[in-house]
DNA sequence: AAGTGTGAACTTTTTCACAGCT
DNA sequence: AGCTGTGAAAAAGTTCACACTT
């Protein structure tokens, strides 16, 4: 990952799991917390949180801590989450499915804009309220919305829908196809995530435990 | 992470991703590669993958390269895939329908088991072949089949089948819930994974990509 | 001649420890 | 008095560069 303003991928992933357990300390009515009790919460040292979080700014008070709406607030700023971005999908699979009548996201602020299929059969479908395109509509689709985040669904010819979508200036992908995706350019995002490479982390782990 | 064999997790993610572009090559018929080729195609510098390799063995040729099959081969016993994992599942939800009608989580050797949910409604359904139980009969079905690992995809309580999991000794925990789980016992692994994180760190990128 | 495997150099990340603010 | 924010120290990870094998 092209590192932005310095910060470290790690540190990246780590604000958002911060912003995610402020997020459930706020639903538990939890209106301040320490460094310390906030890091035993994501399973990491305090002072790597403090530094994580001197990235985004002097967010606590000295002596007391840190408020948790605003702290959450500033997290959800910083992570470019109070905007909304708008996705297309790459190939209708049943994972496709689920991500379309996913709540979650369109809760969150991820939004599908279009789907996109090679199968005849599929175009013109309209899956809770997206419709499937032929990728030859994709200049189409570009010049009618916004769209800032591509997801990749197929497995078959994964690597089809990654190339249309660069070509239409894309700049962040993300590859649920089971083969893992990377370009040169930096200005180029892709994320790749697969459950069963999940899985085969579990598995190296059961297999190395003894 | 708990570091097994001084092994970094980086590394661990690589060698997975190693792997998988070596499964692909396979497929296209490629017997043979150098450091060089195989680490361009996995966005990565050849020193790097050779010292990530050197934690497996020594698994190339001096002045040759290495067998496509044969490295595949080494990492995927390695990575602990060659042999069978048992799955549980935790929250009857549609990404758990999802999963359990998945062909490549049972390809690669990863078989559900049992599901578990807290819903009357859903005891007793049988979901391609799956059969789920209430939490009750976690007693009954770990007695029954051998379970490595359990996955959480319920939203709402999450935290009781985390709960009931590890209270039956469980391992390894992959988590498809939006909040991150950590534990202190490190014989313990958790996974955590979910698509918001995952478009969070894309949304993060557009956000000071200007 | 070509490309691996690996100590050594370098870079990055994490942790420590404390000055400084409330 | 207590907890943040941060330079400095320590640890970890990456890259270099070359000895060594085929």
């Amino acid at each position: 990952m092209a590192k932005i303003k310095n910060l470290p991928e790690n540190t990246l992933e780590r604000l958002i799991i911060y912003f995610k357990v402020l997020d459930l300390l706020e639903k538990n009515k939890i209106e301040a917390i320490s460094s310390e009790e906030l890091a035993k919460r994501c399973g990491i040292n305090p002072a790597q949180l403090r530094k994580d979080l001197s990235f985004v700014g002097n967010l606590g008070t000295k002596g007391v801590g840190y408020s948790v709406k605003s702290l959450k607030y500033n997290l959800k700023k910083f992570l470019g989450i109070t905007q909304e971005w708008n996705l297309i999908l790459g190939g209708i699979t049943p994972l496709a499915e689920y991500l379309l009548q996913n709540k979650a996201l369109s809760k969150a602020g991820f939004y599908f804009m279009a789907a996109f299929d090679r199968k005849e059969a599929n175009i013109g479908k309209i899956i809770n309220g997206v419709s499937v395109y032929s990728l030859d509509q994709l200049d189409y689709v570009f010049k009618a919305v916004k769209v800032d985040i591509g997801v990749i669904t197929e497995e078959e010819t994964p690597e089809i829908y990654l190339e249309a979508f660069l070509k239409h200036n894309l700049k962040a992908i993300l590859n649920l196809s089971s083969v893992p995706f990377f370009v040169e350019d930096d200005k180029i995002q892709i994320e790749n995530f697969s459950f069963e490479m999940s899985l085969t982390k579990l598995s190296f782990f059961l297999k190395h435990l003894a």
